[in-house]
DNA sequence: GTCTATACGCGGATAGAC
DNA sequence: GTCTATCCGCGTATAGAC
């Protein structure tokens, strides 16, 4: 039915390891991050909670927005994951339902997994401009939504696709389920977005 | 079926008129944060924007996080006359289906025409905390998803209210439907929300 | 390759004159 | 209500020690 595409699936290795003292910066940066947003984390910070300078960050990191991008990396190269899981499913033989199963899945899990960070990721200006900008980010959302939304990249298919993944994410962080238990959260949310994209119980 | 609540369905008449000088700031800011971001914003291009100096502008908001309220008041105002619609006719006689109904219309509607502001008011971290802790705007919230999720304010009830409130919000502004006319955008988006919502077509 | 010292400009914020 | 003047912290940036 869907012909194969023109180039073989794509099975990019994440990203490269980076050096001692980056990653020391990440590790403490995306902690503040968490707590602080974005916004509220200043280079000072930063330093402060390694026991460096600012310029010492800044000679790792030539911009703070360099650092919050490094820090998100992380998380896009785990949603990278799970779409390439569900690729393997779509180009083998396993069909459209059975790789959005998947697909629907693990982002859950993930966005349960990280309610605390999602916020920081999905809110801030920074990432926002920089995502939408940058192609690597654009070219893993459009696998993502071209397994979602299938070959059918139609207004109501591409609004589904939008709803849902706007619905998971933003879920996570609503305080209306702040109370629930990630187990419990994340049973509901994964059976509410299934029965959305028709998949069977 | 539901009996009649306590208290007599509120009527709150959004909020007071400004003064010229506060009027003229917010309408200058809310421009500037619609195109720059809150954070990409600064007191110094609100007051150049109106041709005064930044400590004319603080004469009038102690804060920026003041402005960014103000600003965001003014919207949240509609959301709170959609609540209020559905409210009557819920406490007159319509159900809570056809409130819902309602409900999800208007949201749907305010968010479509609202889309390119949508990422200011629901992104911004000051916006988020500020709402987040603030009393006014938590009850709003509460009624909001008290007509939403029903008396039952169970776990499945409360994460599809918060799915919903997301799903609307976030598809907005979502780059995956970023070409859509606001009329197919608006009604993709309805239907799905209804269906979402197990309301009759 | 990693850090310290130091500086510049901007943005938020305040005090007090007109 | 608006101004001038001023303060402080932060992001940015460079030079150079270890």
């Amino acid at each position: 039915m869907t012909s194969v595409d023109p180039a073989a699936p794509p099975s990019g290795p994440a990203t490269l390891p980076l050096s001692e003292a980056k990653a020391r910066i990440i590790d403490a940066a995306a902690a503040l991050f968490a707590e602080h947003g974005v916004g509220g984390t200043s280079l000072q910070m930063i330093a402060d909670a390694i026991g460096v300078t600012k310029a010492a960050v800044y000679h790792q990191f030539k911009t703070k927005d360099e650092i919050v991008i490094a820090a998100a990396q992380a998380e896009l190269d785990r949603l990278t994951a799970a779409i390439e899981a569900a690729e393997a499913i779509m180009y083998a033989d396993g069909g459209a339902g059975r790789a959005r199963e998947v697909l629907v899945t693990r982002i859950v899990a993930l966005a349960v997994e990280r309610r605390r960070m999602e916020s920081t990721l999905t809110g801030d200006p920074v990432l926002v401009r920089y995502f939408a900008s940058h192609a690597p980010f654009r070219a893993i959302m459009e696998r993502l939504y071209r397994i979602l939304a299938g070959e059918d990249g139609g207004p109501e298919a591409r609004t589904r696709a939008a709803m849902l993944t706007a619905a998971i994410g933003g879920a996570v962080m609503h305080p209306l389920v702040a109370d629930l238990d990630d187990d419990v959260l994340r049973a509901h949310l994964l059976h509410l977005a299934r029965r959305f994209l028709d998949l069977p119980e």
